[in-house]
DNA sequence: TGTACATCAGTGAACGCGCGTTCACTGATGTAC
DNA sequence: TGTACATCAGTGAACGCGCGTTCACTGATGTAC
């Protein structure tokens, strides 16, 4: 039953987007082609017309839902000017909503270690959306030289996709919250 | 082929530290318990002699890893008093070393969100032993008060974890240093 | 514009394979007398 | 201490199942005239 371009095109979107939310709440691995293409609405064999294998599609899926997030966290730093900018992008990336909604929340922090673990070209993609999320937060950080700057932010970066890991690890909800308090400030008084 | 209690004792422990190295170079759910049966030198039948299941073992996994792993920390910081101490553990922790030998490295960093879709018994062994990293850290922060310390050093404990995992992941070699590099700078300037 | 034909998106069964788990069996170990 | 028997660690085949991938097929879409 062949579709037009159109809709091809529509559902191309439609796969990725599906894989986009599971590799994020159920891990890379532990989601099956079948699972993934029953959220599409699809049936299993129809994935190869979109795409080589799951390899690729993880690529793809890693670079779109990196370049989602950053843009989320670009308008969230962009609603005040400098440092209030950052302070408020950083607030939502350690937020509680974030940390129960992997599906739509950073790539980085939901699929994790499991990305060091990809081909090559994903891991490029992994590290192209990594450097996107140092440059939001270098951007706004007006009061030091900009390769001072970078350090920080990268430092940041990473204190940010720690805590939300570790939020989501821990089973104890008043630590959970304290994982994400003490990070934020962490990160806001390391900036001051 | 009955064993003495002394060797299945052994063989129990065996069976642990391959689980342990394995899970931790690829991932819980990408091992399988034949790949690491074997690792421990048996076959697989023999696994339900030792563990009700696959989750049982990853909670003792959890445990014996993060406590081994813990013991190193404190060793570490316990060569020097103080400051001093805290800055050796996270050198030692945000080493070129620790980043490529997953294997006998920290089990969050490792496991990472793996951990947050285990159960519950294995959230709380990493629970623990996450608060058991952060005891260290603190107890080599003098110049604080316990809970400003404690709230530091779950902070720094979330930026070691997650500037590893980023380092682990990013492809570029140069800002994979950069990032062990620079979040160790970002801690150590905190704590001064 | 209409018609004939090639293309190809999507289906659903099937491929070989490895998964976690179970089981009958073996024979050394541990226990009871 | 020696003997008879129960226990159980480890083996390796088998269980049902789901995995990633392939394939023959269908029929609407796109193309060529």
């Amino acid at each position: 039953v062949r579709k037009s371009r159109k809709e091809t095109a529509k559902t191309r979107k439609r796969i990725v987007a599906a894989a986009s939310a599971e590799f994020r709440e159920h891990g890379i691995v532990a989601t099956g082609l079948a699972d993934l293409m029953k959220a599409a609405g699809l049936t299993r064999g129809g994935f190869y017309k979109h795409f080589r294998s799951k390899a690729d599609l993880l690529r793809e899926v890693t670079t779109a839902s990196i370049d989602l997030k950053t843009a989320t966290m670009k308008a969230n730093a962009a609603k005040r000017p400098g440092q209030k900018g950052l302070n408020a992008a950083v607030a939502s990336y350690l937020s509680l909503d974030h940390r129960d909604r992997p599906r739509d929340g950073c790539p980085l922090a939901a699929m994790g270690v499991e990305l060091a673990r990809a081909d090559g070209k994903t891991r490029a993609a992994a590290t192209e959306g990594f450097l996107n999320y140092v440059e939001v937060l270098a951007s706004h950080c007006d009061s030091l030289p900009p390769d001072q700057a970078k350090k920080r932010a990268i430092a940041a970066a990473t204190t940010m996709i720690g805590a939300l890991t570790m939020a989501r690890v821990v089973k104890d909800a008043k630590l959970s919250e304290s994982i994400l308090k003490d990070a934020a400030d962490f990160i806001l008084r390391s900036f001051e």
